[in-house]
DNA sequence: AATGAATGAGCCTTCATTCAT
DNA sequence: CATGAATGAAGGCTCATTCAT
């Protein structure tokens, strides 16, 4: 199944629809049930006509995938600006659970829907890449700081703060400070380190 | 949206037919694209006309409904009887974590379904109950062995393990004592303390 | 494409409803303009919900293949008695023409687009195998009346009695027996003989 | 429904972009599945844009039936051409088969699917005219030739023609001179002439 | 009760056609 | 006049659900 976008259209106005369309299908999955995710409440939400969608993009797939690309690429920009950064390794940990924090928590619905159409979907090999890529450098940073960890750690590190943000976000929590705080306990304490009274958060 | 199984003779016969049902969707789950979880199509694994289906199920979600309680209210049962037993409050945690992983990782990809399934269904009041039970439970468990712990902070606890052990089924990890390790770390550095050289596995 | 009929329902009712939509895609052939072919007016002719047309076939070009089908292996049993007959084999010839007039002259409309229809079509193996066979049979029996007579010429002879007989029924023609006459004359005009005087038609 | 070109500038350009389309639609017809026959992808095989297509055409309709028109009208002009000459009648149905095989067989694709478009168009009535001249000059040139042949036999003799040549286009036959020969051989067979060693063909 | 044939709302998608730029 | 973005009716097809047997 073809998952690329058809044209990006010469005209500004083309491009404008284009990501109407993205964004239409993601107010959907942050509000509504997910069975009304068809193509034609997105088109109907992007204020476009059906025949304008599809000549976007060839299938509901591929809306989705772009959608997927567009939030990963984002996270990934800012983790590798992190990781390219000269802070410490522990101020990049904690920079980059404040990335995270950030990610998840701007749209915590829809982040958590996206996490679930990844597997579903037939990710094309682009997106596929930009995970691989965030998954290792997101490994990188970790093993820097804390050379004993593997690649599981790396991964259960992530995993757990998306755990623990999405479970807030579901449960309606807004103290992002406290989050933050937690959030930070459960990593330095995965990686063994005490952390009480180990750092300012600010 | 009626969810609740149709009451009916309560033969034996019936009841099989009934948990064959149920199953069925389970193994469909486990081993199926999602988009084969047709009614007609759990109608064929479990071996009956889709006319008997409807007979035991007013509609495809109450099959949900079903399997989801029934997993929940087998976790419930292993949690009560770890919180009701003679233990230590650190034995118990572990012992959490230990039914945890055997629940997760029994059927690591009907896990992970049901998990999204749980979100998308209007699940009945009763499996909601269970869930709050649950909670509750665990809850205790954790503030009995950690006084400092919130009601997040129990919450933050399921949440971690269910993300490692999701994780590690997903990519196909087969050490569960390797697992349990990092999930230990992972809960015990979360509560705060250190768990280097803390205790030996078994 | 799969192109095989679904199933072949054990009732009795079964049996009748697929042979009803052949026949409902065949009168619409016949009757309609060729762009009201679409599957829900297939269902509605045949007195069928739409759901219960593709129980019984996999998709349009099904139904058509089995309608291709039916007409083929009609026409090929008729030929292949004529081949295996006692009658000589002028009298074959003959045979052959009255049974391509039967054929094409009792739906007439029928027979032309599924003419149309049979090259558009991807028609599955088994329906290129009787076409095959029918030209094969058709060949022998024109060779063994025309030594001189290649596959070209046997090809000829199908094509001019399909197409004489095709302008006859679009035209409105109804007198057989002139047009049995004319098709006579065709054949064996062009397979050389004098046909003045030739034979008493009966 | 309006199977005009709309009428406008006479300009020279103008003209030439009408029948851009046209052929561009000859075009798609002879190479490409029929499905493909849309109104965008004969705009883009002409080089315009959809927009300045319906400037020429108001349907899709129209410029299939201005192709028809086309190629009816190069044909007439051929066979009037021919009954206009000094020539025998053996020699005008000669040149008759040989405008006929030249038409057909200049472009098999094409002159069969205009063949079924024909019958599926509601041709125009100027195109219908040009059906029924063709037809009327053609049976003219027939019975002189052969006084006891009907209007039948003239319809019947195009239809040999027609059937033979496009069976021959179907089949990749290259040999136009053998089947110049064929044609003869059908013809004269019909109109009853012995034609073992008639004539020489050229 | 069990069966499975039948139903039809509704989904994805195409394509002829219009219209703002 | 040309362009191409936008439109929406309509087609193929699925699947939860009903109902006659």
């Amino acid at each position: 199944m073809d998952i690329e976008p058809r044209k990006q259209g010469r005209q500004a106005r083309a491009k404008a629809t284009a990501s109407d369309i993205v964004e239409a299908a993601a107010r959907i999955l942050e509000g509504e049930r997910m069975d009304t995710l068809t193509t034609n409440r997105i088109a109907e939400r992007a204020g476009v006509s059906i025949g304008s969608l599809y000549q976007y993009f060839p299938n509901k797939e591929a809306i989705l995938a772009s959608l997927v690309r567009r939030e990963r690429s984002n996270l990934l920009a800012d983790v590798q600006r992190i990781a390219a950064g000269a802070a410490g390794t522990a101020a990049k940990i904690d920079a980059l659970i404040d990335a995270g924090l950030e990610h998840q928590f701007a749209r915590p619905r829809l982040a958590l829907q996206l996490e679930y159409i990844e597997q579903t979907l037939d990710i094309g090999p682009e997106a596929q890449e930009l995970a691989t890529r965030l998954a290792d450098t997101i490994t990188d940073i970790v093993r820097a700081h804390a050379p004993h960890a593997d690649r599981n750690a790396a991964r259960d590190i992530v995993a757990i703060c998306h755990a623990i943000i999405n479970t807030a976000a579901i449960t309606g929590e807004t103290d992002t400070k406290g989050l933050r705080q937690r959030l930070q306990r459960a990593v330095y304490g995965y990686l063994g380190e005490s952390n009480c009274g180990y750092r300012k958060a600010d």
